[in-house]
DNA sequence: AGTGAAAAAGCCATGTC
DNA sequence: GACATGGCTTTTTCACT
């Protein structure tokens, strides 16, 4: 936990809904300085809450309708370090989860179409001693904000 | 699909890395004047490619320092769409994405303990006719870019 | 921490090629 | 799509409280 008061949370959810608004429409919100505003953003990031600005894409309209949950399970001896660091090389892979209990990993990837999506499942078994695979294929998805 | 070409391709990976960079970056990068570049950013948002600007939250520093994916699986009668709907009603719920086959939704939620995750999971029980849970608590996660 | 003001940088519309 | 110009907005810094 870091000492991130009222304000810095008011000002991280204004930035969750636009990461491009700017300092004075901020500022003109939460009722400070557009200086101070800065401040308070810049601090947030060097304490490392706010980890960096990005860009929210469709993948559907690029070609990449397809997503899909993949749960790994491992022979005992795979050490999780291993794990995320084979699968995280595969640039279909958007995230690994490392979890406790049964499944070992959760795998979010996103493919063209259900071809390549065997493709990936088969170079994610290929890359560790995995002992079976689960796939949830995605048929919608709703994401906050 | 849509009629994104290869420069279009790079600015979007260039803004995911950073969303905050300028278009005199961008264009000095990719080879095409300041103007080309705003012109296909903005035709980029225009037609859906890009859904919105925003923040990356490291959400353990703001005290929610568990994640965790719910299973849910219905009675036969549940409509998708009240499922999604009573789920994203709260606020700990992240996403909610449905599945072919079984479970028929994985629910990723974000909560302060492990206390806090029982109430999630009770609240999502009773939103709707759920048959049955499974939880998979997340010990570490790896996300691109 | 916050304020206010000034300099620097970036944005954006317009016109021309 | 490139390039140039000018007006406007935003960012960034600095001295002061």
């Amino acid at each position: 936990m870091t000492d991130a008061d009222e304000i810095d949370r008011r000002l991280i959810t204004l930035l969750r809904e636009d990461g491009r608004r700017t300092y004075s429409d901020m500022a003109g919100i939460v009722g400070l300085s557009v200086a101070a505003v800065k401040r308070r953003v810049n601090r947030l990031q060097e304490i490392g809450v706010i980890t960096g600005f990005t860009v929210q894409v469709d993948h559907t309209k690029l070609g990449w309708g397809v997503e899909a949950f993949t749960e790994l399970r491992y022979a005992g001896t795979t050490r999780v370090a291993d794990i995320v660091a084979s699968a995280s090389l595969l640039p279909e892979v958007h995230a690994v989860y490392t979890i406790a209990g049964d499944p070992d990993a959760l795998v979010q990837v996103r493919v063209r179409d259900v071809a390549h999506l065997q493709q990936v499942i088969d170079q994610l078994r290929a890359a560790g001693s995995i002992a079976g695979t689960k796939t949830l294929l995605v048929l919608g998805a709703w994401t906050r904000s």
